[in-house]
DNA sequence: TACTATCGATCACACATGTAATCGATCGGA
DNA sequence: TCCGATCGATTACATGTGTGATCGATAGTA
């Protein structure tokens, strides 16, 4: 299995497009994310060339235009970049990054509620196991 | 209020042996981070400089030797890196992430059990305001 | 007192990243 | 058919980061 390549600030943006949308010209990714970041396209061409030379995209020549796609999965990168954060900042240790998440953000009552949920349930989970 | 300056994965490493320890000379730091992280002495010495420069740190001469503190709280370079995790990885949203914490992770029935706990004292709070 | 080990300061160097500009080919419109 | 707009490719350049070496002063040690 390929590892997750690291992915920068910058091209985590691009890389959210493509997650969303499955296939996009360059000038659709252009379009998508220029505009909110303040990015000549120039720029996100660059960031285009470095994920495709990372291996975190792929593209078929359609015509004259490349059709870029997501090579890596989001949840892989999501749990490359957790695992990164955990150990940097809390030592690897979840329960406390979880405090610190629920102490610092206000969090609206459904959320919290459906967080309990999800504590049921991973209580539940080890229960039986 | 100084903004708190960006910390490199490396620099967190000396940053968590002042937090913890106080105040510490090069020396002492050196020893405590440079065994477990295979760095060369230089290396240390190179990473305090950069945190002096930063604003992270500050020493005082004591005879010959420097002695460092840290100038910025670790609760505040916490949450700069936790604002910059979840606004890069989930859009800044805290309850979605917590979600994959709790789903990705093993947590033992203790920790669950605390964080249990912890969102039933942020309900009530949420309820009582 | 002469030498070496050490300290802080400065310099080095490759790779990552943010942020683009330039270049050669080509497509679409005048 | 010719020209400018556009595409992808290549190049640029400052800053951050990982990783360390060199240099001049100095404090102990022999």
């Amino acid at each position: 299995m390929a590892q997750v390549p690291q992915i920068s600030d910058a091209e985590w943006e691009v890389m959210k497009a493509l997650w969303e949308q499955g296939q996009l010209t360059a000038g659709q990714i252009i379009e998508a994310v220029a505009g909110a970041n303040h990015w000549s396209p120039r720029t996100v061409k660059t960031l285009l060339n470095r994920l495709v030379k990372k291996g975190a995209l792929a593209f078929e020549v359609t015509g004259r235009h490349y059709v870029y796609r997501a090579k890596v999965g989001r949840d892989a990168c999501v749990r490359r970049e957790t695992r990164s954060f955990l150990s940097r900042v809390f030592d690897g240790a979840v329960a406390p990054a979880v405090l610190h998440f629920i102490e610092q953000s206000r969090l609206t009552p459904q959320e919290l509620a459906q967080l309990r949920e999800l504590l049921d349930e991973a209580a539940r989970k080890e229960d039986r196991s």
